[in-house]
DNA sequence: ATAGTGCTTTACGTTTACGTCAACGTCAAG
DNA sequence: CTTGACGTTGACGTAAACGTAAAGCACTAT
């Protein structure tokens, strides 16, 4: 039998780029929470894709308070109704943010496609 | 004849909903660079423009400084054959990074679709 | 004349997101 | 058994992006 694969700090931070330093700082903040072996932390499965959740939203422009909130929503207990419910009218309001980031960057690249084009316009010009 | 408009900088912040210290702050970086009546800041369009594009830039989490070169970009010399070379490299630059943004964007609107679909179908389990 | 409104600069304070030592524990290799 | 290699906890430092007084100018309204 195959036990579950771990990491330590070394690799995961290897793995994602960042530091040490930068792995503890989220743990400080409660977005990871790896296990303990003696005073050693070891990293499963989960604790990788939450830094990959993290590292995303940082990415988007989250800040990291924000994104705990985000990631601790899919982790959330959904056993009744009202907490299904709660659940339900957080996602809503993370995709009106995400809706409006995909609107910025839709704009954006269009913007700058526009602007290619005439400076290639001008490239021409000068032939 | 109808002059160009101009805004004081009370009224650009309340447009932007933001405050003066922040169109000021911008100001010290290079950002914006409104006319001087005497002692008093007078903006035109093309500031307004500008505070745009840096409001999104930051909604897409970008550094302001990073912001400032991409802006610049937009009014950079386009002369010379070398100058337009330059900026169509840049430009390229930019595009790079605004298609990882729009990939992250979109892949975070697909997670967050997809745990809706399994919370609803939870809670159709508890009807 | 003075009070009020709006703008100005100067300058120190704050929050976020880590960087950067310092000092110490632990375990395998020589 | 001591020397690395790797890990740990503080604790202070720093850069970015403003917040927040403090103090003063300019014009208008009473």
């Amino acid at each position: 039998m195959t036990s579950a694969p771990t990491w330590t700090i070394a690799q995961v931070a290897e793995e994602f780029d960042v530091t040490h330093r930068t792995v503890r700082h989220y743990e400080d903040l409660g977005l990871i929470t790896p296990e303990r072996r003696g005073t050693q932390r070891v990293y499963h499965r989960r604790d990788r894709t939450r830094l990959g959740l993290i590292l995303r939203g940082k990415r988007l422009g989250f800040p990291l308070e924000e994104i705990r909130t985000i990631i601790d929503l899919f982790d959330a207990p959904r056993g009744r109704r009202t907490q299904l419910e709660y659940v339900l009218a957080q996602i809503d309001e993370r995709r009106a943010d995400l809706d409006q980031r995909l609107r910025d960057v839709q704009d954006a690249i269009a913007e700058l496609g526009e602007f290619e084009r005439r400076c290639r316009e001008d490239l021409d010009k000068l032939a």
